[in-house]
DNA sequence: ACAAAAGTGTTGGAGATACACCCATGA
DNA sequence: TCATGGGTGTATCTCCAACACTTTTGT
């Protein structure tokens, strides 16, 4: 079998999907699109679309992520100008039968991103909208609205790992200010962790906690009162990109 | 651009590459094969293989570690049975220089076994041999024996991944038993951290640890000298996956 | 004045490190 | 008897959960 055998390498397509994730309204929500052709013609699934045969994967990744809702994303860790969202690699979906057309290989991406006007439809995209995971993951409860209905494909599984990575690694990186405007209170980082998490926080444990780790925060001097109360101190994402020591997700 | 527009989806081949690691003498050690062609002829590389046109990625990682190793591997969380190797999915490299003859996307996959005889070197495979990772890593420091050389393609930064997702996946797993025999005692298992971490435990605070920690060990009732000193303990590998609390590394 | 959110002090307990000490075998 | 690795006990230290309490705004 050498590899020079043309039977020895089928031809795939190779495709990049997103798991795009945000935090509305004390909620963690995934971006959907409406698909507008066939297979699963007016079903919800995640934006993505094809690598170009001289693209790299995460060059693609970004690319459809611009396309399809005006966000513009850096690579690697959480930028601390807030410049973009939060882009990583999360995994290869490849099952042969996974899309009834050809043998379609789809290199999924998770991007982390603050919360945002409403999404813009752009490219093939007829519609898009924010959802909380929980109406495409959880299908017992049934959601008040259009109910999101099962994702096309096998995008619910990629949206499950997608939201387990994302809530995995807010534990031991400061990913978490991903999620946050580029200038942030104590308070909103907390209600981050307690959306992702879905559990509530100690706040004054917590102020502690984040404040004491070094290069975590960095205040920028300025203050807000945008929750009410008592004006809160801003602060933009530190150089740090691993915590240590972590922060504790309560026992499940 | 419909997604029927046949330059929409440029022909990609897709492969398995395996990033196979065991504890040897004390040492990480991590399989390479020499490439009997070009490109790359005569150097080291990572074992893998083209994915066939009805094959799933994981099957056909599975498949490539028997040509190349006779190892079987069972998918998922460390098998208690000891039956194979574990094997899971690490990341999709395809930046389009990557390989010289064409577009090709690979789809490393991460295999950790036990220590086991010389390598049989099957299918494509001219030789293959375990080395210490350092030798393919670190190429600062000259090794004794033949120098194992920058391995072929981007192989040299799959296996770092590799490698590093091996070190932050026994702190909070219990994947360190799927590098040790089916029975095992407490001072093999500790010996498996400090050859992966690179440090040196107390072997004290590490026995009383991991009998602690729920579901990580089950003791078998057989007792072994194998190590020389007094008789220990033989355990088989509990159903936990994750550690709650986690291994601690030292400090780096 | 009151509600709401921010931030500080204090305390008790869980778990980690460091290390003294004992146990059971082979040579 | 000694070397070797296995295993237990115990003091000290660090960090965390819990919660009382003060501060500063908007209404």
């Amino acid at each position: 079998m050498s590899p020079y055998d043309p039977s020895a390498f089928p031809p795939f397509a190779v495709t990049v999907d997103l798991v795009v994730l945000t935090v509305r309204r004390h909620a963690l929500c995934a971006l959907a699109v409406r698909r507008g052709e066939p297979p699963f013609q007016g079903r919800w699934a995640l934006p993505g679309g094809f690598v170009r045969g001289d693209e790299d994967l995460e060059a693609a990744a970004a690319r459809e992520l611009v396309e399809e809702t005006g966000l513009s994303a850096e690579a690697g860790a959480a930028d601390p100008q807030g410049k973009g969202a939060h882009l990583e690699q999360l995994a290869t979906y490849g099952d042969p039968e996974r899309d009834p057309r050809m043998r379609v290989v789809s290199v999924a991406h998770l991007v982390l991103a603050p919360d945002l006007p409403a999404p813009r439809a752009g490219g093939d995209a007829h519609s898009a909208r924010w959802a909380p995971v929980e109406d495409f993951l959880d299908l017992t409860s049934a959601p008040e609205e259009e109910p999101a209905a099962p994702l096309a494909f096998d995008h619910a599984r990629i949206l499950a790992d997608g939201v387990e990575r994302a809530r995995s690694k807010i534990e031991y990186s400061s990913l978490a200010t991903a999620f946050c405007p580029p200038e942030f209170t104590v308070g909103e980082l907390r209600r981050v962790y307690e959306a992702v998490w879905g559990v509530v926080l100690d706040p004054r444990n917590f102020h502690r906690k984040v404040t004491g780790t070094p290069g975590f925060l960095v205040p920028t001097g300025g203050t807000t009162t945008r929750q009410g109360g008592r004006p809160a101190q801003l602060f933009r994402a530190g150089g740090a990109t691993l915590l240590n020591p972590p922060m504790l997700r309560p026992e499940v």
